[in-house]
DNA sequence: CGTAGTTTTGAACAACGTCAACGGCTGTGG
DNA sequence: CCACAGCCGTTGACGTTGTTCAAAACTACG
């Protein structure tokens, strides 16, 4: 049982379309698990038992080849939905990328709760429409843009979506990534020395300051965007 | 004003969900049109005026960069539901690969009964949760597949699809592409030089027949399946 | 038959991937 | 506090895949 009254994301997370009684409702169905950094929650293929909604962290949705290939295929921040309601089992697997907590549900009952709470469902048909939209041009990314474009575009996009979450509002410009090298390349469809040479070639152009391995500073905004494509 | 009775995707489309009395009222604000092959129905960046179910025919969704390169990021079929509900603007445009014929609603006018409507903004919300499964793994294709498994992946992907629309299932391996060359290459983010030497390579191994321009014959559908990833 | 559009084929090229070595943090234990 | 190990990121040389540019073959249609 989880204290909604206490929960962070409580205004931003679907649950804000819920009044005090509902709420106390879905609370009783929903627990708070932590999920330290690297460690997997839902795996691709696999029966999906759960949903959640993220409190704290960031989380990765993966799809794997056979041959263990992996491409990133989105990429959750606090208040965002995890997990597949209405499927058989999940398409993908989602992998914390920090240490995390998040809120979580047995499927069969929040699928249960949502059918009978038309606003929660508009809410995360909503939230599910804007994540249809990222993917769809993330795929323009993937299958059109060149390495340059990739990086560009994907710098722009995390330091919206950092901003977004409140953390580092204080200078639009820098902002500290929640991973590494090889899970941007993961993200863009490249290899980890691509990105690299990309990040490096970006900070001799002036473009951008790259004082520690996962701080980025843009400098140049309006050509980050001409680059972006 | 739109005669529900004889639509030929009644049980397959969202309204598949209301009673004829719902179905009365939905009618009343929809219209039948027909799209020509080329025409576009929908622009990226549009205010999205409209939404619509797509009766007859197959439509693509394409984003494209400033310098004009494009990517297909969605094809729909008869059945399937087309438009950007809740949403301030298109994200992409929406354009016939072949004549085709839509069920059209104002945009507002359709949120307005699907908010009184819960059943309908629940298949609406699992069709949207389906697009975006096939959207990710598309995204996988894009980021991590080489061209010929690009090709064999997209080539069984459309013969399920078009089995599916209970168009050709006579047999089960050959089938009509509603697309040219440029447009699969559009679909899987190649060129169409690229896409054209991978399905003459596919026929020199045996691994298909292409009897036509738009035709293929797929003759071993596990060595295809092996090379699809 | 001729023409326009599409597809195929060929040759040269560029971008990105691969493989390998190096460098520089970070954390740990002496 | 220093030394060292391990990890992550960077850099370089080279190979491969897919793109580009050009031209020929095919198809549909008048």
């Amino acid at each position: 049982m989880t204290d909604c009254a206490t929960c962070v994301v409580r205004n931003r997370a679907i649950c804000a379309s819920l009044n005090p009684a509902e709420l106390a409702a879905l609370g009783k169905m929903g627990r708070r698990q932590k999920v330290r950094a690297g460690q997997t929650l839902l795996w691709e293929g696999d029966g999906a038992p759960v949903v959640a909604n993220v409190l704290e962290g960031v989380l990765k949705l993966v799809v794997s080849t056979a041959d263990g290939r992996e491409q990133i295929v989105g990429v959750v921040f606090p208040s965002d939905f995890i997990g597949r309601p209405f499927g058989k089992q999940s398409p993908y697997c989602v992998t914390a990328m920090t240490d995390a907590e998040v809120c979580i549900f047995n499927r069969g009952s929040f699928e249960e709760f949502a059918g009978n709470h038309p606003d929660l469902q508009q809410k995360l048909l909503r939230r599910t429409l804007d994540e249809l939209d990222r993917a769809r041009h993330w795929m323009m990314l993937l299958g059109r843009k060149s390495a340059s474009e990739k990086v560009a575009s994907f710098l722009l996009e995390m330091s919206e979506r950092l901003a977004g979450q409140g953390c580092h509002t204080d200078t639009q410009a820098g902002f500290e990534l929640p991973f590494g090298r090889q899970q941007i390349a993961d993200i863009l469809g490249l290899t980890i020395e691509t990105t690299s040479r990309q990040l490096t070639k970006m900070r001799a152009d002036g473009l951008l300051d790259l004082p520690s391995r996962r701080e980025i500073v843009i400098n140049d905004r309006a050509a980050m965007e001409m680059m972006a494509g």
